[in-house]
DNA sequence: TGACAGTGTAACAAAGTATGTTACATTTTT
DNA sequence: AAAAATGTAACATACTTTGTTACACTGTCA
C-alpha cells in the first residue's frame, strides 16, 4: 500500500498529450495529420506541433479535439496541465520554498 | 436524480477563483491583499487583478497561493479552468459545431 | 487636523506564447 | 516517376501576463 495514491509531485515529466494523439488516438481512427487539421480547423503546422510535443494543447485546441475524438476537452485538459504544472514548478522550486504557508487564526468571533 | 451528474455545458460562467481567495480565503487567513501579495512574491497589483476577476490564475500564481493558503495547486487550476474553458467555449461555439467526430473503424486487424 | 497605510483603477512597457503562413527537404503512397 | 504526406524551420501577428508607475480615495491613529 502506502505511496500508490500519495499526490507527490513526479519525478519526470508527465506524458505529453500529443503523444498520445499521435500514438494511438489518431491511427485508431484512421486519421492523417494532414486530415485531422483539415477538420480540427487547425493548420497542418499547428497539429503537427502538437503532436511532436513542442507545443502545448490549449483550451481551443482541447475542445476541437475532443469534439473530433468524441470525448470532450476534459481529458486532454488534464494530460497538458500536468505537463504544464510540472514544468513550471521546476522552474519556481526556489521561489515557491521562500513562501511560507498562512496559519489560520484560531479567533472564535 | 438524472441531471445533477450530467458533464453539461454550463449554463452561465463558472465562478471566478479570485473571488473565492478575495471573499473567503483571505478573510480567513487574516491577510490584507499588500501582504499576501508581498508573501506571495508577486506584485500588489497582480494579485488585485486576480481578486478583481479580471487577470485569471496562471500555472504559477496557483502555486503559489496553493503553498500559501496550504492547499497546493489543484483546486485553483481546477477553478480557473472551469472560467477558460466556459470562455472559450462560448467563443468557438460556431467553429465546434463544424467539427464532426470521427467514427471508429471497426477493422479487425 | 494631519500623517500614513491600504486599496481601487488606469496606462504603459516588456517578455513570452500560440497560431498561421510560407518554404523546402524527405518520406510514403499510388 | 508523380503525387501526396510529413518533418522542419523562419517569420509575422496577435494576444496575454506581469511589473512599474501614477493618482485618487478611504480608514486609522496620534
Amino acid at each position: 500500500m502506502a505511496e500508490y495514491f500519495v499526490n507527490r509531485p513526479l519525478k519526470r515529466a508527465p506524458v505529453h498529450p500529443g503523444e498520445i494523439l499521435r500514438e494511438d488516438i489518431l491511427p485508431a481512427l484512421e486519421l492523417s495529420v494532414s486530415e485531422a487539421a483539415r477538420r480540427l480547423g487547425v493548420s497542418r503546422q499547428q497539429l503537427h506541433r502538437v503532436l511532436a510535443c513542442t507545443h502545448p494543447i490549449t483550451i481551443e485546441m482541447a475542445l476541437r479535439i475532443g469534439k473530433l475524438v468524441g470525448n470532450g476537452p476534459g481529458l486532454w485538459l488534464r494530460l497538458q496541465q500536468a505537463c504544464d504544472l510540472w514544468r513550471v514548478e521546476q522552474c519556481l522550486k526556489k521561489e515557491l520554498g521562500e513562501i511560507r504557508p498562512a496559519n489560520l487564526t484560531h479567533s472564535q468571533d
